[in-house]
DNA sequence: GCCGTTTTCGGCCCGACTGTTTTCAGTCG
């Protein structure tokens, strides 16, 4: 874990045994909005070094300032430190079991002296919880439940898996009821990378008749709740589907309140008691006589509150509540404004499809471009591309152009290595053959942080490597990204004009939305590529997309926004060309 | 603990559902 990691549970460790503690919920509220804050934020934080810069960050004031401070001096905060002789950290992890918060995790430690979910389980299944004070057999079943879900399930799913399960399930639903208003909400409209549960909504008089629909359908397996708004089912993957119903007038209140994030809900809701108004799921009301001023659309609810309307992806409470009031929110990048993918493998290395058939996805998609950036002759493995076979590949391109059938044009390209010493595989004469040369880090992904970001800046610094592929190499869920000083590596992006991915696949979706806008902030432009193996894998643009517009990404911002004549003339600028 | 053209003190978002309660606390999002 890095050091911001490490700062930022710091701060929720601080938050969870406080709030096991008992202390006021205001308090607990600050540390959680400081840690969240601090990851937000990333190394940036450890660039300040007084207190009065770091209370520049809204939500930090001089308490945390100093805590902050002392972390990086001694890498630890004492008044963590005094808590855990208070109240054992390994509670913490009981307030992860579903239906188990922190009263009841104190009370269960303090009566049964429970400090873990093994402990936990056994007071269970032996009884003894349903005989604390305000717990009973119902509530000891719960807990078991809880226990159960978070041993068979792990974690939380991705962004495409989960927008695949919700496209499913609404499409189910509008079969069984033509014509329904039914919508995702939550993480999933918000498209965060990983999606913990699924909100649908929806706006139908009958409400009744949507619940029994949806507590009916084949994917449910067990109902967790259900009333007369709302339900919520746990599907037989272990994935739980919140279901709200709404009146169709309603709904746009209701797709505000549902969507969140909570950070951000809280911020519009304190704006709105400030002018005397209340915002809840049914609408925008004027506090003094309840009269309803706005409801059935949802940027009606902003523009009530004096908002411009921020767009789902941009709610996390990450100073888009200011830009909405001053009216200078971004004008976001969208799916059409891509011109062209500029990461894809085709059947001359690794990927499935041959050159014809990668363009004629593209082609489909509306493109005007492709780069075919196989894998180069280092990575054996994956196919890389010898010489030779290299050379052959950009004639075959160039030939495929030449027969002028198709609008998009096949841009040649590899996918180089960065070798141990920073190098990339092909010599100068070779590389001036390619339009689109991408670098990446394919081995030595465990060396030290000194290492591997002088390794990737040589190779920023190599004239003829123009984008740094997947460049912190995460694997969503399986692997940590590699230990390097990803500032330094973005102002030499910036610096010497090199792009740096957002490499869209699912499990990778590298950079990620927050380490997209400082780059984008330190002024390096940015790559999108899906590092397609299949023809069909075109299609998860539409993820780096959403990434994107969650760092606020516009145009500009974006390499592959341009026309092909200004994406030529910016991939050859400073580089000899065959 | 944070914050301030209504406050340097006194506020701090809102509601649904469940299970255990005879009117509400705990949990969740």
């Amino acid at each position: 874990m890095n050091k911001i990691d490490e700062l930022a549970q710091a701060f929720t460790y601080l938050a969870e045994l406080l709030e096991i503690k008992g202390e006021v919920r205001f308090k607990v509220n600050a540390y959680e909005r400081a840690a969240e804050l601090i990851r937000a934020i990333g190394d940036e934080i450890f660039e300040k070094d007084n207190v009065k810069e770091l209370r520049q960050f809204p939500g930090i004031g001089e308490g945390i300032a100093k805590k902050i401070l002392e972390f990086k001096e001694t890498g630890t905060i004492s008044k963590l430190e005094e808590l855990k002789t208070e109240v054992p950290i390994a509670l913490i992890s009981l307030l992860q079991v579903p239906n188990l918060g922190p009263k009841r995790a104190k009370l269960i430690y303090e009566e049964l002296g429970v400090q873990n979910i093994d402990e936990l389980r056994e007071a269970a299944e032996t009884g003894k919880l349903a005989e604390l004070r305000g717990l009973g057999p119902k509530a000891e079943q719960n807990i078991l439940e809880g226990i159960d879900h978070i041993e068979n399930i792990s974690g939380r799913m991705l962004l495409h898996k989960a927008y695949e399960i919700q496209r499913d399930i609404c499409s189910l639903m509008s079969e069984a009821l033509p014509g329904l208003l039914i919508n995702p909400a939550g993480s999933l409209r918000r498209m965060k990378e990983t999606i913990g549960d699924i909100d649908l909504l929806v706006g139908c008089e009958n409400s009744r008749l949507v619940m029994e629909t949806f507590l009916s359908l084949p994917i449910t397996r067990r109902v967790i709740a259900k009333g007369d708004t709302k339900s919520s089912i746990m599907t037989a993957a272990g994935l739980q589907v919140d279901l709200r119903v709404v009146k169709p007038e309603q709904y746009g209140a209701a797709l505000q309140y549902f969507t969140g994030s909570q950070a951000h809900n809280i911020r519009v809701r304190e704006i709105a008691r400030k002018s005397g108004l209340k915002v809840n799921e049914y609408g925008v009301f004027t506090v003094k006589d309840n009269r309803c001023i706005a409801a059935e659309d949802e940027a009606g609810v902003y523009a009530a509150l004096d908002m411009a309307f921020p767009k789902p992806e941009m709610r996390e409470n990450q100073g888009e509540i200011e830009a909405a009031i001053e009216d200078r929110l971004p004008a976001l990048l969208e799916l059409a404004d891509i011109k062209g993918d500029l990461h894809s493998h085709s059947d001359w290395s690794d990927g499935r499809d041959d050159l014809e058939g990668m363009r004629a996805a593209a082609e489909a998609r509306g493109y005007r471009y492709l780069a075919i950036t196989d894998h180069a002759m280092k990575l054996k493995i994956a196919g890389g591309l010898e010489r030779e076979r290299l050379i052959e590949q950009v004639h075959a391109i160039r030939e495929l152009n030449a027969r002028g059938d198709s609008p998009v044009v096949l841009l040649t390209g590899s996918e180089l290595n960065i070798d141990n010493d920073g190098d990339v595989d092909y010599d100068e004469e070779l590389l001036s053959l390619l339009d689109v040369t991408i670098a990446s880090i394919h081995g030595g992904l465990r060396q030290p942080r000194e290492k591997i970001t002088k390794r990737i800046i040589k190779a920023i610094r190599n004239p003829d490597v123009k984008i740094i592929g997947h460049p912190t190499g995460r694997l969503i869920g399986q692997r940590a990204p590699y230990d390097i000083d990803l500032r330094a590596i973005m102002r030499a992006a910036a610096e010497t004009g090199t792009a740096l991915e957002l490499n869209s696949f699912p499990d990778r979706l590298d950079l990620k939305d927050e380490n997209l806008r400082q780059a984008r902030d330190l002024g390096a432009k940015v790559s999108l590529g899906t590092d397609s193996h299949r023809s069909n894998q075109l299609e998860f643009m539409f993820y780096g997309v959403a990434m994107a517009r969650r760092a606020w990404l516009e145009i500009d911002d974006v390499l592959n926004t341009m026309g092909l004549d200004g994406l030529l003339e910016w991939l050859w600028a400073g580089r000899k060309k065959a």
